[in-house]
DNA sequence: GACGCTG
DNA sequence: CAGCGTCAACGCTGC
DNA sequence: GCAGCG
């Protein structure tokens, strides 16, 4: 394949044209040239991170199952980081460079989703994650939503960036900068009181309530990713869907365009709207990682 | 996708 | 040797 | 402990 001469010589391709995306024709070619290009972009999001990969062996159209642990056919540049459980402890799989991304693309990992804390601290958030599910159809929800939670943030002096999360909806992130100062369950009473001031703001169209029978069409402001060794989808991750959509960095005035919904860019169309536009997450720094700083040489 | 078992 | 079965997560909530 | 949920 075109790619080999790029990436390192133990990473090799296997069944590079099995379709992944069967109903859009797009091949494990496909996603590995897609993961090879936006790796710069997407690396600062996973480095240093516990990643879950979802795989599909044999593409979306078939069962897949999510991997959190890392598994002695790795090659060596695939590091791991032990951490504790509930109950256990797992061998957490890290990616802090393009040659991991691609090996995992290999194996049928479409979708990386990444931690909330860094593998060396994972009792330490350095984020807090809103996670806004769509209930009903009507994206203008999730929207008029997300904007309810800026315009909380704003008043208060708090950032927030937002993404599609290349399924239904958005996700909001508030950096954490002292991450010493609190552990999961503080970080999510926190972002519960948040949230229950965003349901207060518009209780017609916003909702704490994780059963869905309760939810009506309302939107459900998940608090519960931030949790420990809970994992939210990275940015610039495809996601395992009709049309391989992009969990995608957007600016807020892009997020609540008519024209956005939560499957907006995909894994055909995103470079475009790269070349067009700045880094809309390039402030977001909770914890700045860079290459190199993982002891990696090539 | 990788591996072990069975025929 | 081919084919088949099995495996590949985790944590929070509220009964 | 278990179902529901993501
Ligand atoms: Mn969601
Ligand atoms: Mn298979």
């Amino acid at each position: 394949m075109k790619l080999a001469e790029q990436i390192p010589e133990d990473v090799e391709f296997t069944n590079p044209r099995k379709l992944l995306f069967p109903r859009d024709g797009f091949t494990k070619s496909d996603v590995i040239s897609y993961y090879w290009r936006i790796a710069d972009r997407m690396l600062p999001y996973l480095r240093g991170r516990a990643i879950t990969v979802r795989r599909f062996p044999d593409g979306i159209g078939e069962d897949g199952f999510f991997q959190k642990n890392a598994t002695d056919d790795m090659p060596d540049f695939i590091q791991t980081k032990e951490i504790a459980t509930a109950d256990d402890t797992m061998q957490a799989i890290l990616v802090n460079e393009a040659a991991e991304l691609v090996w995992l693309a290999n194996k049928g990992a479409i979708e990386f989703h990444a931690a909330l804390a860094m593998a060396e601290t994972p009792n330490h958030p350095d984020q807090i994650i809103f996670d806004l599910d769509a209930t009903s159809d009507e994206f203008s929800k999730i929207q008029q939503v997300a904007e309810a939670l800026r315009a909380w943030c704003t008043e208060n002096d708090i950032r927030p960036f937002v993404k599609s999360t290349g399924s239904r909806g958005l996700h909001v992130h508030i950096p954490i900068k002292d991450i010493q100062n609190g552990d999961f369950d503080t970080i999510r009473a926190c972002a519960k009181r948040i949230a229950q001031h965003v349901v207060d703001e518009c209780p017609d169209i916003a909702t704490l309530e994780q059963r869905k029978e309760n939810r009506g069409d309302r939107v459900y402001i998940d608090v519960q990713r931030n949790g420990y060794n809970q994992t939210a989808i990275a940015p610039y991750s495809l996601r395992a869907r009709k049309g391989a959509p992009v969990a995608t960095p957007l600016d807020w005035e892009r997020a609540v365009q008519l024209e956005t919904s939560g499957n907006r860019y995909k894994l055909n169309t995103l470079f475009k709207r790269l070349s067009q536009t700045e880094d809309p997450w390039k402030d977001f720094v909770p914890h700045a990682v860079q290459r190199g700083a993982f002891g990696l040489t090539f």
